[in-house]
DNA sequence: AGCACGCCGACT
DNA sequence: GTCGGCGTGCTC
């Protein structure tokens, strides 16, 4: 009998065989999606091939409905399926539905196209560095000779690396090759939108999880067609269908945006990276300070390194200057003396400055002066931020929002202060100083409205504003020529969370937030105010030394046997019980530790250990590290996923997580 | 993963 | 005597 092989997003380690629906012949199936009725409900999965079933006494269901009307599974599909099922520890099926969308959909009418954007294109206004010809030369080569090559394209903040990617791009246009180009997150879409589409127009497509059903189906099968040629997105676009797959381009391949943290918890590098293989394109990671692992790689002749040493113009790199705040009593202004005579200095240039803060909120929790007691959020183990504007208490991490008590819930003093500070309270202190300053603030909070972020951007760039206050939000993708200073508030933010990426995150952060100012004619500054003045990451970003920071944290990973020097895995145990999260943690421990004995898998097993947050939305976690190499933890992780003696209790793994928190 | 089936407490 | 709690086991 003829049936149809039927792989369905669940978490079952096999395909299903399902009978071709009534009046339907079989070869009309295979390739598309399908709707089909497994257990009591009904999903959208893969019709993968005929086959002939044997006399078997499974009772076999009919297919429900055939969705597409064309092929959309190919023969890389299903390769990339295998090989994220196998490295990221999920089923066929749930790889599928990462690489072939089950919720786009087919628009009922033919919609008309967009308007066709302006198709001349623009002509290049500036001519290329020698450093950035450098580089587009030798990205070119491995494209038009099929060489497969990545490139590291190390180039300092301002050094001109979206040209260079432009440039690649229009010459794997030229080929008539297609190109992929990521982007950390959907919020830098706009800018480059504006930049490609000006110079490729109709050939561009944009894709990222914010966009519709229906759009998604136009681009999938456009890109399949070839009527796209360059798809620009955020992490899902690398599953982008093109079939002349020329050239990868990964902007701040440092990010861990493209690191998906649900399963399956892949890298869009690493598929990026097997892409490439599978097609012959090239790949260009492109960072002002690249992850260790990609250096490493460069460092090593496993990836080629392409250096940007200099800003465009020669321009000089900001200067930073470290202020301690090693002797500065807790409390009191957040600004030191120096800090608010370089911004006065600067606004009375009619220069502009901005001022960095990774905390949202006025501050991180209020304190009871009476007994010391902190505002804890009910659902999570975390204090709740005071905010100004509206007045209110609010978790970061749940949401829950609550009225500041009129008195301490614990000894019913009515004197609370608040500890720490965030951005609400930097705006309140320099709309005090600098009373005549314009002042904008762009943090997770105002940036809900997407017109804020549109508003800040163009504020600044037109004068409007003189102080930009914000998050990590305003350190990257930002060109602002009149911007001279940038303030880092408290570059200690991220410095001593418990996890071994976080020296790493911080000279990052500094060194992009850094990049800031300066970008125009006049010379940039840099205020970094810290409590840890000699904390390598900090002295490094100072030097602009990516190299000498690069080789103490990878002694410092070496020593504390982390990545570089060994693969990890994160295994996540949660249930709203915290005894129930805590014994189901211990027994998933002991199961792991005789198996890893038994069969001799060769790895290290930590935990279980409390994660930095325990409670998150009422849910208690407990995590188990796994650490050794890919192919001894996935042997192990394996049997995770087919352990189900844990009723209630919800597991999860993640290999390779962007960070153990 | 989700959903049905099935066996025990408490509620009209 | 029925309604619903969630432990167990199966899904082409
Ligand atoms: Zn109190
Ligand atoms: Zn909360």
């Amino acid at each position: 009998m003829i049936v149809i092989n039927v792989a369905v997003a669940v978490p079952l380690n096999k395909t299903f065989y399902y009978l071709p629906p009534e009046n339907i012949s079989p070869q009309d199936v295979v390739g598309k999606r399908v709707r089909v009725q497994l257990g009591g409900r009904f999903i959208t999965s893969y019709a993968l091939e005929i086959t002939q079933s044997e006399d078997s006494n499974l009772k076999l269901k009919p297919i429900t409905e055939v969705i597409d009307d064309d092929v959309v599974i190919t023969d890389e599909s299903v390769a990339l399926a295998k090989y994220i099922s196998e490295n990221y520890v999920c089923t066929i099926g749930e790889a599928l539905a990462c690489v072939i969308p089950p919720a786009m959909k087919k628009p009922k009418r033919k919609i008309k196209d967009v308007e066709i954007i302006n198709e001349e294109s623009l002509p290049y206004g500036f001519s290329l560095t020698a450093a950035q010809k450098n580089a587009v030369d030798k990205i070119n080569k491995s494209v038009n000779s099929n060489a497969a090559k990545t490139f590291l394209l190390y180039g300092v903040t301002s050094s001109g690396k979206t040209e260079v990617y432009l440039h690649a791009i229009e010459n794997a246009f030229k080929q008539n090759k297609s190109a992929i180009m990521l982007i950390p997150e959907i919020s830098l879409t706009a800018q480059f939108v504006e930049i490609v589409t000006k110079r490729f127009g109709s050939a561009v497509g944009v894709w990222h999880s914010g966009i519709s059903a229906i759009e998604k189906y136009n681009l999938f099968m456009k890109a399949k067609s070839g009527e796209i040629k360059i798809m620009l997105g955020a992490r899902s676009a690398i599953f982008t269908p093109f079939k002349n797959l020329g050239l990868i381009i990964i902007d701040e391949e440092h990010e861990h945006t493209y690191k998906q943290e649900q399963k399956p918890s892949y890298d869009a590098r690493e598929i990026a990276f097997w892409r490439a293989k599978r097609n012959k394109s090239s790949v260009v990671l492109g960072s002002a300070t690249p992850s260790l692992e990609s250096y490493k790689d460069a460092l090593e002749n496993k990836t080629e390194l392409i250096n940007l040493p200099e800003r465009i113009d020669k321009k000089p790199m900001p200067k930073i200057e470290i202020l301690s705040l090693k002797n500065k009593p807790f409390g009191g202004s957040l600004l030191t003396i120096e800090t608010i005579r370089a911004i006065s200095n600067v606004l009375s240039k009619k220069e502009q400055v901005i001022v960095f803060l990774n905390r949202r909120g006025y501050s991180p929790s209020i304190m009871c002066k009476n007994c010391g007691s902190v505002y804890q959020c009910p659902n999570c183990s975390v204090s709740m931020s005071y905010h100004k504007a509206p007045e209110s208490l609010r978790c970061h991490y749940c949401g829950e929002t609550k009225k500041l008590p009129a008195v301490c819930p614990v000894c019913k003093s009515k004197e609370v202060s608040v500890f720490g500070a965030g951005t609400q309270k930097v705006e309140d202190e320099l709309g005090k100083l600098f009373p005549k300053a314009k002042i904008f603030r762009l943090d997770g909070d105002t940036a809900s409205l997407k017109e804020n972020y549109v508003k800040a951007y163009k504020g600044v760039k037109n004068d409007r504003y003189d102080i930009l206050v914000g998050t990590q939000m305003i350190a990257k993708g930002f060109d602002f020529p009149r911007v001279t200073l940038v303030c880092v508030v408290d570059a200690d933010t991220s410095l001593y969370l418990p996890d071994f990426k976080s020296s790493e995150k911080t000279f990052q952060l500094i060194t992009q937030v850094s990049g800031r100012c300066g970008r125009g004619s006049i010379p940039g500054n840099v205020i970094l105010q810290t409590r840890h003045p000699e904390h390598y990451a900090i002295t490094h970003a100072k030097a602009y030394d990516f190299h000498s920071f690069y080789k103490e944290e990878l002694l410092q990973r070496e020593k504390l046997f982390y990545p570089p020097y060994c693969d990890v895995a994160k295994i996540a145990v949660r249930n709203r019980d915290e005894q129930k999260a805590l014994q189901d943690a211990e027994k998933l421990f002991i199961f792991l530790d005789g198996l890893a004995k038994s069969f001799e898998i060769h790895v290290k097993l930590l935990g279980p250990a409390t994660p930095y947050i325990a409670k998150l939305h009422n849910t208690h976690r407990r995590h188990i590290i796994i650490k050794g190499d890919k192919k001894n933890i996935l042997k192990l992780a394996e049997f995770v996923q087919n352990y189900k003696q844990l009723p209630g209790t919800h597991v999860s793994v993640e290999i390779m997580p962007s960070d153990l928190i």
